[in-house]
DNA sequence: AACGTTTGCGCAATCGTTTGCGCGACCCCT
DNA sequence: AGGGGTCGCGCAAACGATTGCGCAAACGTT
């Protein structure tokens, strides 16, 4: 096989293509200077095959002799050779990367579906751009905007305050995949969230069925999305019971933990004297300030008080006393999202939406109503 | 201006590259097939200019006519132009993005330093890439292989145990600017890190000042860099007021809250009747866990029992009771970081060290040793 | 009126891949 | 021996931008 022992492949000599390339490999062999990264010619050089051969190989693409698979991969090797995603890119028009938009990293249950999407995209090959937008509409139109210039090939959205406008534009440009997780529905776009109905219904039907019957909520603000159906679903679970909210005693607030500690604090001084025998907080954070707000006031949950949360974030099983909480399993809405997303991208299925069940989860934060106690006794 | 009015360059009728072009347009132009992004092309074709003008009024790279310029921005207004960030890095070899290699993005100092990092990428008009490894080697290494594959500008490291053999490697490829954060310094690596030792020795002096003799630590994992030098500190201070530390009252965990809640629990069950007076927690999570414990023994914080930790995570101030610590500035070190790293990636910067000195922050979990309060008295 | 200079722009090569098309070598069959 | 099939592979044109080089028009000078 003289073929084989041939280093590189035969040239004509009136092949000026191949004399320029020449040029061009000793200018990019001159090792130091700019561009140093190996390419697929290199590979090609190396192994005395054409870039055709190398890119089948590395794709299996289409069936390549044994032998030649052999010295393809063996210079591969040996030259480190990383095929270029971006020159991929450009020429297949699939990034396998994704962009993601949050409102806030830091949140721990936003941390953890974030965790999860990029779980998710990790599994199946893809990588995660992290966007903060803090909700302020510059950093989301400047954010969009480099996304869609780096060609994401979907969108996942965890912001609170989703604005509208923003994301009718979304459409207008090449149809992009989006997910939206944890917030209101989005059009043409896929949604998973947990059943936040269900979820606020679970909370008050474990705070009923403790006999407490005046309640407390500490919610998000008036238009959060979330913080609506929870509430919802609290609501008609007090309705089961015969019970309303009083309007007076669910305090809006910003979903932070310093936003649960002030808004606790308000309701304390709010009601004075007659304090409600437990409170809803619609998130954990919440949860936590409040628990602190409690106890500066002298105040012991769960004898004094009763605190309900909802996420059931990893600190949740540690706070004093430990958090009832409702659970979201957020790290795997997170990578159902990321499953999602990315089956639209690639198989261009249509956009669903998904609802994961939340669960109760029984700590310590909340007692029994003294009258329920009564009762039990006689 | 005959030149102004034409709407497309005039065409050599001989010239049958244009012609090409034509179909190929007419091709792309069948809206709702694949590719449909605009390109730079069809901005030159509605402007009535070359790519070639697009391009330098785009960069601004040379004098471009104001009408011209004037037409090609509204050209690019129009048509919703954006240019191709992934066509632009294969050509100039840049790609403004970042890669960041995280243990866990979900721990909130981790996380607070990531958005450190987003932060500072963002006004620089860099993006993130957000790789969780877990600490596993083939996550990372597969991690490493893509961010190298889609060309990254430099890459960040915020991993506990950084397997030496793996940067390395990192070396061998075209140098990558590195930054490590929050770890131990790294071969051609930036590094930006809070001063652990001071931080340590704040956090003893603290203690001694308030009379304590009897201390314990939770720490992290032996090998961990951080926790090595933090206990290093803490030792010195003790030794400053002529103290040690008992080695059976420093025990390791894992630096998590289920950690910190276990090694508290281990800690009083060795120490039986005869408990620390005060335990330096090696990071809040741990002092979080700790306080749960305690509190599940029935012990007060700070009356029976003190604490301290480190970070200052957004929580240690709303811990019951509120949590004294370290301060370490974990946004701003995330964002130095990126300043740091971006700037070797465009101006070709030496790599640099710098460490933040870190902050003692006075809450409620350290009281005074009853001896110490009776010294006062007398 | 002839000739530098400046100004304004276009041509075409290039970045590192993928991929339709086609071509020679070999095999098997009649 | 000639002809149809397979098999293995290479050529060259894209993908969407940037950029060195060079050309024409307009301008200023003597």
């Amino acid at each position: 096989m003289p073929r084989r022992k041939t280093p590189a492949r035969p040239r004509s000599p009136s092949d000026a293509k191949t004399a320029a390339g020449e040029v061009k490999r000793s200018h990019s062999g001159s090792r130091g200077a700019g561009r140093t990264a190996v390419t697929i010619k290199d590979v090609a050089q190396a192994a005395g095959v054409s870039v055709t051969t190398v890119s089948h190989v590395l794709n299996a693409t289409r069936r390549v002799a044994p032998r030649t698979s052999a010295r393809v991969r063996s210079a591969i090797a040996e030259l480190g050779f990383q095929p270029s995603a971006v020159a991929r890119t450009l020429k297949t028009d699939r990034s396998r990367s994704i962009g993601m938009l949050v409102t806030s990293s830091t949140n721990p249950f936003f941390a953890e579906v974030i965790r999860g999407v990029e779980e998710g995209c990790f599994a199946r090959g893809y990588s995660l751009i992290l966007c903060n937008t803090g909700d302020v509409s510059e950093r989301l139109e400047a954010y969009l905007a480099t996304l869609v210039a780096k060609r994401i090939g979907g969108l996942a959205v965890m912001t609170t305050n989703l604005d509208q406008r923003f994301f009718r534009r979304l459409g207008s440009r090449r149809p992009l995949p989006v997910v939206a997780i944890d917030t209101q529905s989005l059009p043409d776009a896929s949604l998973v969230n947990d059943d936040s109905e269900a979820g606020g219904r679970l909370a008050g039907r474990c705070l009923v069925k403790r006999g407490f019957r005046r309640l407390a909520v500490i919610a998000g603000e008036a238009a959060h999305p979330r913080s609506r159906e929870r509430l919802a679903g609290f609501r008609a679970a007090l309705a089961e019971a015969g019970l309303t909210l009083d309007p007076a005693l669910v305090l809006p607030s910003d979903l932070t933990v310093g936003g649960g500690f002030a808004a606790m604090q308000a309701l304390l001084d709010r009601t004075g004297e007659n304090p409600p025998e437990a409170v809803f907080c619609l998130n954990d954070l919440l949860a936590v300030g409040g628990l602190c707000a409690l106890d500066k006031r002298g105040l012991r949950v769960p004898e004094d008080i009763s605190i309900i949360g909802y996420d059931d974030i990893e600190l949740a099983a540690y706070t004093v006393p430990p958090l009832t909480t409702i659970r979201q399993p957020a790290a795997e809405i997170g990578r159902r999202a990321a499953d999602i997303l990315i089956g639209q991208i690639e198989t261009g299925s249509a956009p669903r939406s998904l609802a994961l069940t939340p669960a109760l989860v029984e700590r310590e934060s909340v007692g029994s109503a003294p009258v329920l106690e009564g009762r039990k006794r006689a």
